[in-house]
DNA sequence: GCATATTGGTTGCATTTGCAACGAGGGGGG
DNA sequence: CCCCCCTCGTTGCAAATGCAACCAATATGC
């Protein structure tokens, strides 16, 4: 009714989206911080032990998993969240160290099997004890059990939300 | 009492840490993997719109915040988490777009000022509606406030937490 | 069956990042 | 004042990443 409301309600408009809450706001940072600092702190240990970066566990670890039919490079890709431009010169790479190898897909001629060698495995479960100890010290061992899971259950819904991709929305990927 | 026991004691001694529990894997990768996406799909969004990436905003931010006075380089790094050299070559490339200048530090010939121009000013105000809306669709609209206010604690744990000593696991950082 | 789109993977090029070394300036002890 | 050491910022070089074009193989439409 009066002026003031009209210009509250012009405003909410446009800028009722943008204004984020404190709390908002620093669940944000603090995801976007925390995240970043864990990273690092696995990375700088891993380097510290002459050791390779994350990302090679993790494609490790994915072709670990696949042992031992192996896994499509694509498939390796959509489980790592690595753009496939980025999947095929890791893959390269550590086929290049000894660490895996590739092979032709046998029912699809465009598609190529990617298989972790003994030595690959050797070096996974060499990094392993240095991630896991990271993450739980900087982690795991500031929380307690039940914020743990609680933590689980909340970042889980950010993720497993519909997520209606530009253009078209898959009617669900699962 | 029973060998299973003894093993188990042995076992402890080095696989103890090693071991996640559900709980803790889960937590784990759905941090790093909510991040991740929350953050492609900022940069997406703002690429969409022909704006530039993520980081730019941030330091843009911060000069914003620091006006008029400026910001120290050295400080604009520890703001936004970007190691020195990066932040060197990042201001450059504000520079170099009319976005922000550098001036000589007053009290200390070896510091370098950086400020934020109205053109940047300018651009900044048009990437925070797109970088905004995304965080909201993606994130805070999946959670209640309350939730947000309990990640924004969980989260702020792991990051406030002080720097603990290697080797001795604190039974509880509360 | 053939033209056309789509998928899977690779590669060249430009941009960005990480690392390590450097130069200039400042602060403290003799 | 001089020397040593530290901080601040920069830069050269190597590695990683993003983008877009590309080829080969498969799926789709007519």
């Amino acid at each position: 009714m009066q002026p003031i409301c009209i210009i509250f309600r012009i405003m909410t408009k446009s800028a009722k989206i943008a204004q984020w809450t404190d709390d908002e706001t620093a669940a944000w940072t603090s995801l976007v911080r925390a995240n970043q600092h864990l990273l690092q702190s696995v990375e700088t240990a891993l380097k510290e032990k002459d050791l390779p970066p994350l990302t090679w566990y993790d494609v490790l670890w994915e072709l670990e998993k696949a042992r031992p039919r192996g896994l499509r490079l694509n498939d390796l890709g959509s489980r790592t969240l690595l753009d496939k431009y980025n999947v095929t010169r890791l893959v390269t790479r550590l086929e290049k160290e000894g660490l895996a190898r590739r092979m032709n897909c046998p029912g699809d001629a465009r598609g190529i099997i990617a298989l972790i060698t003994p030595k690959g495995s050797r070096l996974r479960k060499r990094m392993w004890p240095v991630y896991s100890r990271t993450v739980r010290e900087e982690f795991f061992s500031r929380l307690s059990q039940g914020e743990i899971a609680s933590l689980r259950k909340l970042l889980g819904r950010v993720l497993n939300a519909p997520n209606p991709a530009p253009g078209r929305k898959s009617a669900k990927s699962v």
